[in-house]
DNA sequence: GGCCACGGGAGCAACC
DNA sequence: CGGTTGCTCCCGTGGC
């Protein structure tokens, strides 16, 4: 192989790859600022490996828009306080998946025997002001990726978000819920359903006429997997308590509080607008 | 009778 | 400093 196209290919990775977290971390991260010192970090790192990468068309080009427009993010207002994402069209988009590991990424996921090595992406929680503070579903979303919580939480059916207690450890799930809160008192399974009803309210979860059954919004279950709604046609379905099966994710609002799908449209749109490459051309900021 | 679901209502702490 | 949010806690009721 000749040294050329093994630098070329080593720096399409390293481009893939960057692309990847950015891609990701602008879905989580808070502040605009620090965005973009961690993409100027990153860009500092290609052009480190990167030598005569003139020669390199498109993915040079690719990258050249892109670096000129993450200097142009206006912020969304709507959601995380998010930057728009850059009007980019990307050849190779999907690719950069496999960059990042199936599945959530919390920003505490650790590794385990059981489950292989994760690398957190995600910026670390801030303490304090500026980072709101663990929402409950979010933590049951975790668990239910956390081999060492499969005794106390599963998926029913992880395409369409609904997932079941586990009888026999429910009461193990809520303990650890409420020392991760730090609650003074023991959280019981009871009470944490309690909470879980109160989502019933917002749309965030609902109860299925099933024992310890629940499923996730679809909207909440797209923004905390965003993995999987990358590059994949994912239908959802929802389920109504009155026999009448799984309904499409268009007939959730209708029927289930006022988490609607406008409520994310902004997010949505900004991950499914920087998917679908045809060339790589910019448009004019 | 036990388990689970449901919902009212008060309270609390963090955040805005 | 008051309002809001997201639980937390307790309770009564009802279905299976």
């Amino acid at each position: 192989m000749m040294l050329n196209d093994l630098i070329r290919r080593n720096y399409v990775k390293m481009f893939h790859t960057v692309r990847g977290f950015f891609q990701i971390y602008k879905m989580s991260c808070t502040d605009q600022d620090i965005l973009s010192q961690q993409f100027q970090d990153a860009n500092e790192v290609i052009q480190q490996h990167s030598d005569g990468r003139q020669h390199y068309q498109p993915e040079y080009k690719c990258y050249e828009n892109f670096n000129n427009h993450q200097m142009h993010f206006r912020p969304n207002p709507n959601y995380y306080s998010a930057p728009e994402a850059p009007i980019l069209s990307w050849n190779e988009m999907p690719n950069w998946a496999h960059t990042i590991p199936e599945g959530p990424v919390p920003h505490n996921y650790t590794s385990s025997p059981e489950n292989q090595p994760v690398y957190s992406i995600f910026p670390p929680p801030r303490s304090g002001k500026g980072r709101k503070k663990l929402r409950l579903y979010e933590y049951l979303h975790e668990a239910l990726y956390d081999t060492n919580m499969s005794d106390s939480i599963q998926w029913v059916d992880k395409g369409n978000g609904t997932f079941q207690f586990v009888s026999k450890n429910k009461e193990k799930l809520a303990e650890r819920w409420g020392k991760r809160k730090g609650n003074r008192k023991t959280m019981t399974y009871q009470k944490m359903a309690r909470a879980l009803r109160n989502y019933s309210r917002t749309g965030e979860i609902i109860k299925i006429r099933r024992k310890l059954t629940y499923q996730f919004n679809p909207v909440v279950l797209q923004r905390l997997n965003p993995a999987h709604a990358m590059g994949r046609d994912t239908v959802y379905y929802q389920y109504i308590p009155t026999e009448q099966g799984y309904y499409n994710v268009d007939n959730w609002q209708n029927t289930y509080g006022n988490y609607t799908c406008e409520t994310e449209y902004d997010l949505n749109l900004s991950v499914f607008q920087s998917q679908v490459p045809n060339d790589c051309v910019a448009e004019p900021s």
